[in-house]
DNA sequence: ATCAAAACCGAACAAAGTGTTCAATATCTA
DNA sequence: TAGATATTGAACACTTTGTTCGGTTTTGAT
């Protein structure tokens, strides 16, 4: 990728993640990211598209990089045998961690709502498989939602909580989930 | 109350639903909200600050009818003890089903995340007690957060699931989440 | 070093929506 | 009926959005 696209996009994201320190997501305006980012308007619409496709890739951005290793493993191997699910968890807890600062921000207004609509579609990916077998009477779809809300849920507390370790947190999650 | 205010609150209140039908709660315009109510636009503005208003107050109104019978209860006497946590949510999941055109409008698009934010905060007084004596390493905090995400994303669940029975929508509930 | 391609700039523009104002009109309640 | 209150609708300023386009700068390959 042109160097110089690097850097505009990376200075858009700083000035996106530096706004939602300080304001709420659906009050900052694509005026003030172009200001502070110190681009032209016109160069900001031809790297997005809109202030959501914006938070979207930056979303995109973050998942994929978090979820790349624990989704490859989902695929080759059989998922809840090969290291079981609660490993899984803690793991994905410690790489969300690093990015506790623009989770924070995104979360604590609005806006952290599309970031968890955006979350739940890999979780969905990643907790696919745990939910298949679960002969019980509940619509399976159910569960799946019900793993994906509880996680997500859980997370979302946590930026509001960061003094709990992922370790902490993972144990909260897995005594007041049915699947294990 | 002036038997005009009531008339167009209700044509609002209409309209909007109506509107909820066939397009997502952030596509509406305040413009075609008052075209279908019929109504002049300054006068939309003496009932209602915003968009988000209107649906605060829709939401306000709904619930406040909802769960004037169980806070009450709650209140005055025990509430784990007298009737127990289950009577009590079949019981609101009863109420809820009335409301289904409604919920299943919002919450389908965009602004269903704004619907559920002002749900939690009753939801929160509801549960509020029944979380106070839980001796186990998890904060109080969390359980609360826990139980009321969990009934509210499955009631979010049930919007597109109408085929279910309050009864087994409440059987789903306490299956999955660890508080009778 | 050169050069064509690609990215950026930034001012100007149209379009859409928001929220306010106000004088005239209609409706309600007592 | 009369005074109070609610509604009307057009006009207005304002904000934000997304696009356009001619000119400038940077890049990467030769």
């Amino acid at each position: 990728m042109d160097r110089r696209q690097k850097k505009t996009r990376q200075a858009v994201y700083d000035a996106f993640t530096g706004l939602l320190k300080k304001k709420n997501y659906s009050v900052i305006t694509i005026q003030e990211i172009i200001d502070k980012a110190d681009i032209g308007r016109s160069t900001f619409y031809s790297h997005f598209e809109t202030k959501d496709d914006l938070l979207k890739s930056l979303c995109t951005e973050v998942f994929e990089h978090i979820f790349s290793t624990e989704l490859e493993k989902e695929t080759t191997h059989d998922f809840s045998h090969d290291h079981g699910t609660e490993a899984c968890v803690t793991h994905i807890l410690y790489h969300l961690k690093e990015h506790m600062d623009f989770m924070a921000g995104i979360l604590s207004g609005d806006g952290g709502d599309l970031f968890m609509g955006y979350f739940k579609v890999y979780l969905e990916k990643l907790f696919g498989h745990a939910v298949r077998d679960m002969s019980s009477g509940i619509p399976a779809d159910y569960m799946l939602n019900h793993m994906v809300c509880d996680f997500a849920e859980t997370v979302r507390w946590w930026t509001g909580h960061p003094e709990y370790t992922p370790d902490e947190i993972s144990g909260f999650f897995f005594e007041t989930t049915p699947i294990k």
